[in-house]
DNA sequence: CACAGACTGGAGCGATCACTACAGGGACGC
DNA sequence: GCGTCCCTGTAGTGATCGCTCCAGTCTGTG
């Protein structure tokens, strides 16, 4: 709120700073009231800006909306784990499993509302905000296709070649879990991840065991 | 749940075909345009009968949304299967738990707007409606006991004194799985259930062998 | 100091919001 | 027939919705 006062005049990005203060205000609104209870006038009256300025940057809501899951999921992907080979990641795929979903689990209760905004445009099926709603699919799909690329870097290549489809199905899987721990955490603070991650480790080892 | 029903069969099942016309489309609006999404302007609009009408069976919207919550699990557990020992369930556990939850994913598809709005009513959150909330969580609450309780008639005495809250890890897990698979489900149509029933399956026989 | 472009402040547009007042109308008991 | 009760239909309340218009105030450039 009480940020950066006209005073202190930076460079030219001091439009880039107002532009951020519309969307992360829409994003928080958004994350609590879903997509139609997101109003103009809650995001004047959070982010201190008058609607003219909120229609200066944005053509309209529909397309506030979409950069705000633009946005939010850049800021997701900043502190979101890498789905990539990592040399401190442990021998094993289980140890790296572990390793990278711990990082994973580790920073979603501080998240930003990326997932919020994600799953409530998955759960309104509307056709008005087509671009937001594709917008966050498209993400998805990146993500799996690094989770399963993750996967198929940890196989054999005699694996590789027997159950092509198996990287994909255990990607699915584990976003699947994340959906469902992460519903799970909206309701109660606890339920430790750890047991979540130990569980999504004994389901891959099953799988990957049952596979070779 | 309020007035003494007419005992005569006539008016009285007008009277409640009228409440139940708003009810119903006021879950079909909820599911698909969320909590604040819900007009009564739409609503009425769905089921054709007047806004007059509307606020003599609800006193307002939050009380009408409240009860669609309770309208749509009363049909949700109609279909639903029980989580009681049942006969034709099998011998073993997995056995059972494949059965029960065939056939609970089988009626995911075509459930009613249960999941969908109360999935929304754990991502919006707000004070305003703390009813309807409130009532998704208890009955929640409620199924993950019916499951734990029928993990634990599975169990011997031994498991049963060793790892008392087992059964109510293994219900949240159920819980939280059937939430990703039901997010997953939004999404595209695709995606095997049995796949997800193979899994659960998995883990629980894990997490069992492993505790005994 | 003048000028232009980049924003802000505020008033206000028509439409829709949740909600209400009230005059009926159809089914009943008498 | 008459009155009663339950529900519907119509019209309208003030508030808020998404959005626009435009004058005013900044900023950087010359």
């Amino acid at each position: 709120m009480s940020t950066a006062r006209p005073t202190s005049p930076g460079p030219g990005d001091e439009r880039e700073m107002s532009r951020v203060r519309i969307l992360t205000a829409a994003a928080e609104i958004a994350a609590e009231h879903g997509y139609e209870g997101t109003t103009i006038s809650k995001v004047t009256k959070r982010s201190g800006l008058p609607a003219s300025s909120v229609y200066w940057f944005f053509r309209d809501k529909d397309h506030l909306l979409a950069e705000v899951v633009r946005h939010s999921f850049e800021q997701w992907i900043a502190a979101e784990p890498r789905w990539e080979r990592d040399p401190r990641d442990g021998r094993s795929l289980a140890e790296g499993l572990r390793s990278i979903l711990s990082r994973s689990t580790r920073g979603l209760p501080g998240a930003p509302d990326f997932l919020r905004i994600g799953h409530m445009l998955l759960l309104e099926s509307r056709e008005v905000e087509a671009e937001a709603r594709q917008y966050f699919l498209a993400t998805r799909d990146a993500v799996a296709s690094s989770i399963a690329a993750w996967f198929t870097s940890h196989f054999g290549t005699g694996l590789r070649a027997r159950r092509p489809e198996l990287a994909m199905d255990l990607a699915r899987i584990v976003i699947a879990s994340t959906d469902g721990l992460f519903l799970a955490h909206q309701i109660d603070e606890a339920g430790d991840p750890d047991d979540f991650i130990t569980i999504i480790v004994a389901i891959v080892e099953q799988a990957v065991a049952d596979a070779g």
